[in-house]
DNA sequence: TGGAGCCTCTACAACGATGTAGGGTGGCGA
DNA sequence: TCGCCACCCTACATCGTTGTAGAGGCTCCA
C-alpha cells in the first residue's frame, strides 16, 4: 500500500500535522525537523492522497470536457487545447462525449460523476433554448457552443454570423453568384448551422442575390461522409453553382471530394470555402480556404473563466465572450 | 451546499447509514422506511460525494488515458474508442497530453495527479527500452504503442512488423518495384517507425528487391506537415520511385499532397499506401489505401484488461495482446 | 417457553488529509 | 524574576462516505 502521512509521521517520530505542515511549506519548522521528515517522506516515497485532499479541501484538482465526441476533428483540436491550458494552470481534464444527444447532454448536467471534478466546459450540441433552465447547476460552467444564448452561466464562443457572411463576401467579391451551401439543418436558427446560415443569407441580402433553396444541402452530423453525401445529392438535382461554402471543414472537405469525383475542378468550376480551420485544411487538394473562428482563444478562455468561477463562483454576472475570426486564403477559394 | 447523507438522514428521523443503505440498494430495508428515505433524498437533492466515496473505497471509477497529442487524428480516434469503451462500464476518463516527450511521460508516470483514478492506459512515444523499470508503477496501467517490450505491464497493441510488411508485399504484388518511405526515424528500430521499416525490408528482402537508403524519407513527429516536406525532400533528390509507403496515414496523406503539387498522378505515376485507416482516408482525392490495424480492437481491449488490473491486481502475469490487421484497399494504390 | 435465527436498524470507527486550538519552549524587555 | 511573544509542534475534530459489530424485535421450531 502507499505510504500515508501517519507513517511518515512515524518514521519521522512527529505528529501527522507536522509532516502535513512540510508537504505544504507551511514556514514555521525548524531545519532538523524538516529534513527528517523529508528523509522520511523519500524513504517512505509518500506521495500525497489527493482523494483525501479533495474530501477536506472540496477542490479536487480536475475540470470536465464535454464534447459531442473526439472523432469530430473540430473538437479534437478543442480539447487538445483546453488540455493544454488547463495543464498550464495546473488542472486535469476529465472528458465526457455526449455524441451531440439532448438527452445525453441534459443527463450529463446533472450526473454525479461530475462531482469528481470542480467544474464543467460544456459544448453543447443537442440542446436548444428551451433546456436553459438545466444550466442551472450548482458547479461552475462555462458554455461553449451557440445552441443557447442568454444562459446563466459564462458563455465562450464565436461569431458566427459575422464570420459566416464574411466567408460569403469573400466569395462574392471573387466573382461568384451561385453559392451552394452544405451542412444546413433543417429549421434550425440556434445552432452553428442557423447561424452560419444567417450570415451567408446577410450576405446575399447585402448583395443584391437572390438566396435559392434549390442550393442548400441538409445533413445531420457534420462528418466528412455528410459532406460527400450531401454534395453528391445537389449534383443530382441538377442545379449550377460556381462555389460552395461548408458550414464546417469536413463537410467542406467531403464536398471537394465528391466535386471533384463528379469532374468539377476547384476552384475553376467550383470555388470552396470551409469554416473552423482544421490542421487539415492546409493539406488537402486544393488547400481550404477557410475561417478561423479563433479556437486557440477559445479554448484558453474558457478554461481561465472556468477557474475564475471556481475561485469565485458568486463572482460577477455571467459573461458572454466572443472570439475574433479571420479569414484563411488557400487554393480552393482564391481571393478575386 | 450540496445536500448530504447526514441532512438526508434528519430529515428522514433514520441514521446516516440506513440512508447510505437505501442509496447502495441494500436488500433489507422495511418498505416504508426506504420511501421515507427516498422522499427526503428527492426533497433534498441529494446526491453522494464521490470524493468521500471513493476515499473510503479507494475506488475513484476514473480511469486515465494518456498520447501524445490530440491534434493528431490517430490519438483523437483511439481517445475516442477509450472513453466510449469506458463508459460502457461506467468509468470516466481524464486525459492527458505529454507531446510524445520522453522527460513528460516519466514525469507523468510518477505524478501524484494519476491517484485521482484507478489506473493507467499509456501510449508511449519518447521512452525507450532504458526506461522499462519506470513502468514498474503501484497502480494498474496498461501500456500501448511499441517503444517497449517486456515491459513488467500489460501491454495492448499491433502487429507492425507484420502489417507493413503485407502492405509493402500488396504494392510489390501490384506491380511496383521502388517504394518510397515516408516518416523513418534516423537509427530507430525499437518503435512504430522502426517495427514498420522493419516489414518493409522484410518484404523487399522476400522478394528480391534491393533496399535503397536514397528513397528513405526521415521525419520526426509524424504531422500531416512533416509527410509534405519529405515527399519534397525525396523529390528533390532526383531519384526515381513508383510507390510510397506512408508510415502512418496522415504521413500518405501529406506526401500524396506534395505529390500531386509535384504534377505526379496517384496512383498512375505513383501508388500511396498509408497505415491507420483514419475516418479521413475514405476522402482524402484520390481516397487512400491503408492498414487497418484494429484499433478499436485495441481500445476496447486496453479497457477491459485495464479494468481487470484494477479488480485484480495480482492478477496473471502481464500479458501481451496483439490486434488483427487488414489491409484497406482504395484508390491511391489499388490492387494488381 | 426458550432459544436460534432472521430482519431492520443504529452507533462507531475508519479512509487520509487539513484547520483550529492550544501546549511547551526560548528570548527579550521591564 | 516575571510576563509576553514568536516559534515549533501536537491533539483533536472534521470532510462524507461505508464496513463492522451489535442491539432489539420478530418468527418459528423444538
Amino acid at each position: 500500500m502507499a505510504a500515508t502521512l501517519h507513517d511518515v509521521a512515524r518514521l519521522a517520530g512527529v505528529s501527522i500535522k507536522t509532516v502535513s505542515n512540510v508537504v505544504n511549506d507551511y514556514p514555521h519548522i525548524r531545519p532538523a525537523t524538516r529534513a527528517r521528515v523529508e528523509d522520511a517522506i523519500a524513504e517512505l516515497g509518500y506521495t500525497p492522497n489527493l482523494t483525501a485532499r479533495s474530501l477536506r479541501s472540496g477542490r479536487t484538482g480536475a475540470i470536465a470536457l464535454a464534447v459531442p465526441e473526439l472523432g469530430l476533428s473540430y473538437f479534437a483540436e478543442l480539447a487538445a487545447a483546453v488540455i493544454a491550458a488547463a495543464e498550464e494552470a495546473g488542472l486535469v481534464v476529465l472528458v465526457e462525449q455526449t455524441g451531440g444527444d439532448r438527452d445525453r447532454e441534459l443527463e450529463l448536467l446533472r450526473s454525479p460523476r461530475l462531482n469528481l471534478t470542480d467544474g464543467l466546459i460544456f459544448s453543447a450540441l443537442g440542446m436548444g433554448e428551451a433546456d436553459v433552465a438545466a444550466l442551472e447547476v450548482p458547479y461552475p460552467l462555462v458554455l461553449l457552443g451557440e445552441r443557447i444564448f442568454g444562459a446563466p452561466c459564462d458563455h465562450v464562443t464565436m461569431r458566427n454570423v459575422e464570420a459566416a457572411r464574411a466567408a460569403t463576401e469573400y466569395l462574392i467579391a471573387s466573382g461568384r453568384e451561385r453559392i451552394a451551401v452544405v451542412g444546413a439543418h433543417e429549421g434550425e436558427v440556434i445552432g452553428s448551422a442557423g447561424l452560419r446560415l444567417r450570415g451567408y443569407r446577410e450576405a446575399l441580402d447585402a448583395h443584391g442575390l437572390p438566396f435559392d433553396e434549390s442550393i442548400i444541402g441538409y445533413t445531420t452530423l457534420w462528418h466528412r461522409a455528410n459532406g460527400a453525401r450531401s454534395m453528391r445529392e445537389l449534383l443530382d438535382r441538377d442545379v449550377t453553382f460556381d462555389a460552395v461554402f461548408g458550414l464546417n471543414d469536413t463537410l467542406a472537405l467531403g464536398a471537394m471530394r465528391a466535386l471533384q469525383e463528379s469532374g468539377r475542378r476547384v476552384p475553376d468550376d467550383v470555388a470552396v470555402v470551409g469554416y473552423d480551420d482544421l490542421d487539415e485544411a492546409q493539406y488537402s487538394i486544393p488547400s481550404l480556404t477557410t475561417v478561423d473562428p479563433g479556437q486557440a482563444w477559445i479554448a484558453r478562455t474558457a478554461v481561465q473563466t472556468l477557474i475564475e468561477r471556481i475561485e469565485d463562483p458568486a463572482g460577477n454576472e455571467p459573461r458572454l465572450l466572443l472570439a475574433d475570426f479571420r479569414i484563411v486564403e488557400r487554393e480552393s477559394a482564391p481571393a478575386g
